[in-house]
DNA sequence: TCTAAACCCGATTGATTCAATCGGGATTGC
DNA sequence: GCAATCCCGATTGAATCAATCGGGTTTAGA
């Protein structure tokens, strides 16, 4: 299991525009410099922008910002936005896909990780990354066993 | 982020010989009768056989068994096994990759989240799958910041 | 000893996704 | 104006995935 690289480029992207906080907007290229893909990571800010995590001013002079502080970013809200949301297997939400999931299982597994990796990523915020803090000092939920 | 088909495949077969685990080894066509493609499961119990989790019969009457008690066998070699290791991002381990890793932020998150999807995963048992007990009782590992 | 049941395994195929680029268009500060 | 900059759909090439194919080998039992 692995992320794709566009996870991995708009976190590093966010991290920057954090740093940068106030400094007014960031072009591309500036973001881009340590070695992105300038294009493709064009494509994924868009993709931040949409979900709301950055803003962009258009124009000379214009760039890239973070849309809140960082402290209110959480590296889950990152990935799901250029990943896409977790779903381990489809089994585990969509009741069409798999009719006698609710008899199946594995279904339980496949929520009990999904549910239990976006607590992992919801529970850091750019502003831990940042700060270099310790993370993920939330207690995992637990699997209640459904009657049978 | 998504798991290919493989581990979902692998883990309801498991499932099955867990169940089965004293009637003798069961011939593929039996494990894929609910629905899964018989040939590319054959693949997938290879690979299971290869990291000795299942052992077969060759021959007339032959078949795949689980190798261990499914008290011993965790849902977490099982994905490994199929999907290869967890690696969120390459920037987590391997050095080469990312030379200035060692002076980068997200390298951290990158562990912290590989390492506690192991653990989620390493935590639950066939056995607890069976017997549809809770899993997930272990705490999580917290990052401790590195020196700056 | 023959045969059918069963596992073993590398190769191939078609579809999908990924990573990246292309080629433009629309804004806006100066 | 014009250069800097974001916006965006389309395309490409490679990799991966899901599945199938076409064989081969082993073995129980008639």
């Amino acid at each position: 299991m692995k992320l794709s690289t566009r996870g991995q480029y708009a976190l590093h992207a966010m991290v920057f525009l954090a740093r940068k906080a106030d400094e007014g907007p960031q072009p591309l290229k500036t973001i881009a410099d340590d070695g992105l893909p300038e294009q493709y990571l064009e494509q994924l800010l868009g993709a931040l922008r949409r979900h709301g995590l950055v803003v962009t001013v258009r124009g000379a002079q214009g760039g890239y910002s973070i849309a809140r502080p960082s402290s209110q970013i959480t590296v889950g809200s990152i990935l799901e936005s250029t990943e896409g949301p977790v779903n381990i297997s489809q089994c585990a939400g969509d009741e069409a896909i798999c009719p006698k999931s609710s008899a199946c299982a594995t279904r339980d597994v496949w929520r009990y990780l999904t549910d239990n990796i976006n607590t992992l990523m919801q529970g850091i915020t750019l502003q831990d990354v940042l700060l270099n803090r310790p993370y993920g000092t939330k207690e995992i939920s637990h699997h209640e066993p459904s009657v049978s």
